[in-house]
DNA sequence: TACAAATTTGTATTCATTATAATTTATATT
DNA sequence: AATATAAATTATAATGAATACAAATTTGTA
């Protein structure tokens, strides 16, 4: 789908710059923290603000549109996959990259190619005792 | 075995101020920040500073006595259960809870309980490529 | 064109974390 | 015990990503 369509779609007027925006966070396959993303585009967009970059970011999450992950040094990485997958975060470089999970070998497909420190799951929701006491 | 006894064992000199950060965060389940930490202990020893609660988690940290968990809302929680295990962070009252699973019905175990909105999974380590350019 | 609404920008502020240096405490040596 | 040395703790300042807020610009519409 065009990214004209994706923003229509769920009510996100799609102006110049979050088109632009969202189709970086698309295209590039890096997780660009919101640095990356205002470095890149203000060469083309030369009055991006970052606080442009921030609000827009926030916007597409909310929406839904992007995922955001909280790193381990504070930053937050924007993912336009919101497929449920892996990341795995080398210790060396830095890269972040996808490691597509059939859910049952989770472990098995990241530790043949790499080496394993660590590994985070998470599941963000609503628990149980909240749910019902809504 | 002995908090002492596992401080001892890193080479990390126990002290008091050591014993009591790491034992309320083994005792606790939930996941306490720095602040949580600070707060809790300062009724105990009154002279502790928060410096030393952060010093004290990165010490304990690096000799691999607990875990870090890098959260949305940019603070980090620690965690002495070394197990690999996931999270179940509710949206709603903040609640971080264990989830042990089983690696292969990861998913299942979660969502039959709670709703889930996000599920993020993430290695930590040295990817193959960093491994050989050493 | 004129007006209102939405978008973008610039600046100030917040707040968790880190850096630095001073102070206190523990350990070793004479 | 007194002194010297090292380690641990504390206090304060600095950092920096993210947010709050208000002004300015752009867009949509009459
Ligand atoms: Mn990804
Ligand atoms: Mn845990
Ligand atoms: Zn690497
Ligand atoms: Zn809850």
């Amino acid at each position: 789908m065009q990214t004209m369509q994706k923003l229509k779609a769920v009510g996100v007027k799609p102006s110049i710059t979050r088109i632009m925006i969202y189709d970086y966070i698309f295209s590039t396959k890096d997780h660009p923290n919101v640095d990356e993303i205002f470095i890149t585009l203000k060469e083309t967009l030369p009055t991006l603000s970052k606080t442009t970059v921030y609000n827009t970011v926030h916007l597409l999450k909310t929406h839904r549109l992007i995922k955001a992950y909280a790193m381990p040094n504070h930053e937050m990485r924007y993912d336009a996959n919101l497929d449920v997958h892996a990341h795995f975060l080398c210790a060396s470089c830095g890269q972040i990259t996808d490691v597509l999970i059939d859910v049952c070998d989770i472990v098995q497909t990241v530790i043949s190619e790499n080496c394993i420190d660590e590994t985070v799951i998470t599941f963000h929701g609503t628990c149980s005792k909240c749910q019902t006491s809504v």
